[in-house]
DNA sequence: GGAAGTCAATCATTCGATTGATTTAATGGA
DNA sequence: TCCATTAAATCAATCGAATGATTGACTTCC
């Protein structure tokens, strides 16, 4: 009942790489699906057909595993930033490429996808991990998406509403991954079928570039000089349709 | 240090509900910031004053205890829908209700904003609760969205885009909650001061607004028969070249 | 032979659950 | 009014299981 397989001498003995990695890669799933508490290290040697021990070896620790986990297997940064960031990318294709680097784990569905599960999950818990990650993998990206708005605002600086504009462009790449469970209960069919990514995209950018078209929009509408001086006053309380 | 007040002299013997409660309130916000498996029972138990006992006692289990804290303190999905599924309020007017929902926990900060965290992290740990509560809480709001968006887009029936278009602006809200600490990392201007709520609500409704006006000039497009096949043609492969 | 890697076994801790005694408040009869 | 009875509620103490960590012997390869 202890050991695993009957046909098992003693170990394969793999010289020694093999074995971390395997047990990076066996804890990937299991921290993405039940979170670092619930994932207990026997499971995971189990999984890596590895002894306990291994783990203290190679990462000391736990948590030492969860960070390698977490740090190594995941697509760096400036790849997703390559895809979206060229200063030649019309708004559409940059659009496009931002939104692909969300999809695509969804498309194959495993390795990366799993990877995102397990960033989704440490931004509701803070463990000094999401810190580092956020200044070493988001920030960049969030700068280069706003450095892209930017441009297709015709901006020379970012200010506040660049910020926030942003956030929210990304906010629906997020949602593909955090909302998941909820998107496949509430209506499967979106996530059904060969060419359902294909349409979560089109219609991803067109969304974004429908909120770009509006950010746009406003900055003009604030700063015409030539229109009445009551657009001004209802832009700065509430909006120039005034919700009564 | 163990004790809480130190004139007590066994107990301040409530009658039974308080300790109830006491304990149901202490949970919530141990479940919110560290999630299930790392919130033990004695921890809560100290936190609401109360013996490691009265969790038995009261709940059955530990589970009990959290389904307890999950159902019973949140607002009911009627009382939220109620503030923008009204058949008479204008697209601008019911999306104002619908992200008002998800600002007001924010501002006020307390209760309500610990409840949306719970939420947001049972997301991402299916555990059985959470499909109940997407039947109970979520799938109305999800429903009354899509009717509303019907509504205004002149449909009879809703359809697949319909769907997407109500997960995406329900996304942005979601974001709110879920990329709170991003945010705060990234652009902390934004969520500080006292204006700033209401500059999340002025835009939140303005990028819905563009979704929708996208939404609607697609389907116009698309059922324009007069047009030459390219329009149609793009409108299946990419886009209308809207943006350029 | 020595270093690298693997293994079974075990320690100390923590956790959820449970127990049985104790205390408090309400009840009821004389 | 007074006291015995009962049920509700609380408490300290502890049990068994699971966990993270550690040890020291063993195996394999250079």
């Amino acid at each position: 009942m202890t050991g695993a397989d009957p046909a098992r001498p003693r170990t394969p003995r793999s010289d020694g790489e093999p074995s971390r990695e395997r047990l990076v890669h066996a804890a990937l799933p299991l921290f993405a699906h039940q979170g670092f508490a619930k994932t207990s290290t026997r499971e995971i040697a189990e999984a890596a057909g590895t002894n306990l021990a291994a783990i203290k070896y190679y990462f000391g620790d736990k948590a030492g595993l969860y960070r390698a986990v977490f740090f190594e297997l995941q697509p760096t940064s400036e790849d997703e930033i390559a895809r979206f960031g060229g200063p030649a990318l019309s708004l559409r294709d940059a659009l496009c490429g931002l939104y692909l680097g969300f999809l695509e784990p969804l498309r194959q569905g495993e390795l990366t996808s799993l990877c995102m599960k397990l960033h989704m999950r440490e931004m509701l818990e803070p463990t000094g991990l999401w810190e580092e990650e956020i200044q070493r993998g988001i920030k960049p990206m969030h700068d280069a998406l706003v450095a892209l708005l930017c441009r297709h605002l015709g901006l020379k600086r970012a200010d506040d509403e660049v910020q926030r504009l942003a956030i929210c462009v990304a906010a629906l790449g997020v949602h593909l991954h955090v909302g998941r469970d909820v998107t496949d209960a509430l209506a499967p069919e979106l996530n059904h079928g060969a060419a359902a990514f294909d349409l979560w995209l089109e219609r991803l950018v067109m969304y974004a570039q429908a909120m770009v078209g509006a950010e746009l929009a406003r900055r003009r509408a604030a700063a015409a000089p030539r229109s009445r001086t009551a657009s001004r006053k209802a832009a700065q309380k509430k909006l120039p349709g005034a919700t009564r």
